[in-house]
This record gives structure tokens, C-alpha cells and sequence, in this order.
DNA sequence: AGAAATCCTAGTAAAGAACTAGGATTAAAC
DNA sequence: GTTTAATCCTAGTTCTTTACTAGGATTTCT
């Protein structure tokens, strides 16, 4: 039950273009700078927030990326949906009915997968972006030694 | 953000033996055969379990297992976390002192993974292991053939 | 004594995660 | 119009973890 860190790196590299790209479109060497996170795997986790329509980017010299919609309207829970793939603890038939579990009038389990994922679905959606903007300049600015970083 | 098959497994196993158990010990065997699961790797399961105390075991011939507690006393958060270890989707230093993230002060993301750990926990506990039985036996009154088996 | 069970540790094959690599394309700046 | 700075696209590769398999030792009932 661990996210990889397609998530976690992806979460918190969307937070640091939402608070630099206010002005001008943020490069993926920029971020990876910031948030030490290799430059070629970060931008396979850009791709997908753009694939998903999370962020917009604009080709050439002096381009970059930037968010699609207003931070308050992207959810924790689009973004690692984005890059995770369905939360859901386990990939069970008696949600997306294509798939071949002949057990899912029998299964007693799905009730518990059902009820794991509507949780996690409602805590990650009720978390915005722009909340954990705000959050992230208030700490900057209690420990403007930038000096630390996170692994998660 | 998947559960392995050890939960999956051993929450079945563990709904299983709290329904048969009632007059007499399981053996691994007779679990491992309803639940279509491999003998030898539900007897590691079975060790995960006893280990967090959550069932006891009887040696030699026409021994098995019980369960340690009441099924009404036992969530599948018990279960769960018995099996998988921690439930949290990130192991985050914030929460544990002893590991070593020196951006904890400065993490923003650390709100997040605590508010989807504290959903999940909330979710499983909820869930007691009795409430699962009576599903299941009503389940198979329903569909008596009991041809189908669930992988999940 | 034999059979039926748990207990314990180690090995192993397959899958997935986490990158790395090599270039093609686009567009601004000079 | 060439250079430079960026995104885009697809493969390959290494490492870790998962999901078992295997071989026995021990216990207890018959």
C-alpha cells in the first residue's frame, strides 16, 4: 500500500511549478533543481499530468509548463490519479465490470476494497493545490535556508 | 497504492477460519483448498498472523488454527497491517522519529500522506471481522454451487 | 510407530519500479 | 539562419520486491 514515487515526486514537483509559474512557464531542469529529482524521469511524470490535462506546455526556448486550471480546482487526488493510476487498494472486478471475476456476486472481500477506496478517494479530493501553495511559502519563509529536502 | 496478495490472501484465509473454525481447528490445508491459495504460502501467512496475535495455533495431527480473539474484536485494519506492515502510503519520516527526512519542518506533502494514512486507518477499523462472516455465509446460502472463486 | 499437522529458514523466478539513454522536434534569441 | 534552450517520444536497463517453492524439523494424536 505504498504510493511510488511517480506520486510522490510528481505531487510535490506540481506544487513547486504551481508556486513558480505564476509569471513566467517553469522549466523541468528548474524544478528537478529544486526538488532533486532526475531531470529525464521528471519528465515522463510532466507528461503524464499533461496527458491527463493537469498542465499545459509550451515548446522551445524559454518555454516550460504551466497549470491547466487554477490550483484551487486541481485535487491531490487528480494528481496521483494521474500518475498512479486508480487508487483503489485492489484492482477488483466488481468495480469495473470489463474484467472476468466470476466471484464478484460471492466476493465479500470487494466490500472492504470498496470502502478503502472511497476513503482515500475522499481525503486526496479534498485537498487543493492551491492549500498546499499557501502552506508551502509559509514554511519557506520560516526556513529561508532552503537547505533541507525531502525524499517524499 | 495496491495491496500485495498477502493482504488479499490472508484477509480470505482469515474470514475463512473465523467461519469454519467455530467447533474445531483449521488446517492450513482445508483453507488453502476453499480459497484455490498455495499451502506453503498461506503457512507464512498464517505465521504473519499468529506473530501480531490475532490467532493461535495447535500442534500435531488434527491441530490447526483458531482465532485469539473474538471475530467481533478483530478489524480488518488488524488484518491488514499484520500482514502488509504499515498502512501509510508513504513511509514519511514525520511520523516516525527515528528515521532520518531532515525536511520534515519544511514538508508540505507530510499533511497529505498523514490525512490519506488517517482515511485508511479510519476505513479498515471500521470493518470488523464478524460482519464479514455473517456476509459470507449469507453469501453462500445465496449461491449454494459455490463454483466461483475470487482472486482478489 | 506412523500420520497429520505446524514451524522455520532459505532459495528463486517473474514482475514491476526507477531510472538512464538517445535522439527528434520546436521556437526564441542572437 | 544558426545556435541554444526547451519539450517530446520511445527503448533499454538495473535494481528491488513479490510471490511463491523447497526441504526439512518438530509436535501431537491415534
Amino acid at each position: 500500500m505504498k504510493l511510488s514515487t511517480k506520486g510522490r515526486y510528481g505531487l510535490r514537483a506540481l506544487i513547486d511549478l504551481a508556486q513558480y509559474s505564476e509569471t513566467e512557464p517553469v522549466s523541468i531542469g528548474s524544478i528537478a533543481a529544486r526538488q532533486s529529482i532526475s531531470e529525464r524521469y521528471l519528465e515522463q511524470l510532466m507528461a503524464m499530468l499533461k496527458k491527463e490535462g493537469l498542465i499545459t506546455s509550451i515548446r522551445g526556448a524559454g518555454g516550460g509548463y504551466v497549470l491547466a486550471k487554477e490550483a484551487k480546482d486541481i485535487s491531490v487526488g487528480d494528481v496521483l490519479r494521474a500518475l498512479e493510476g486508480s487508487l483503489e487498494p485492489v484492482d477488483c472486478a466488481a468495480f469495473h465490470t470489463d474484467e472476468g471475476c466470476d466471484a464478484s456476486d460471492i466476493c465479500v472481500t470487494k466490500y472492504v476494497w470498496h470502502k478503502i477506496n472511497e476513503s482515500i478517494n475522499q481525503a486526496v479530493d479534498a485537498i487543493k493545490l492551491d492549500t498546499l501553495v499557501s502552506e508551502s511559502k509559509a514554511m519557506q519563509d520560516k526556513h529561508p535556508s532552503g537547505e533541507m529536502k525531502c525524499k517524499n
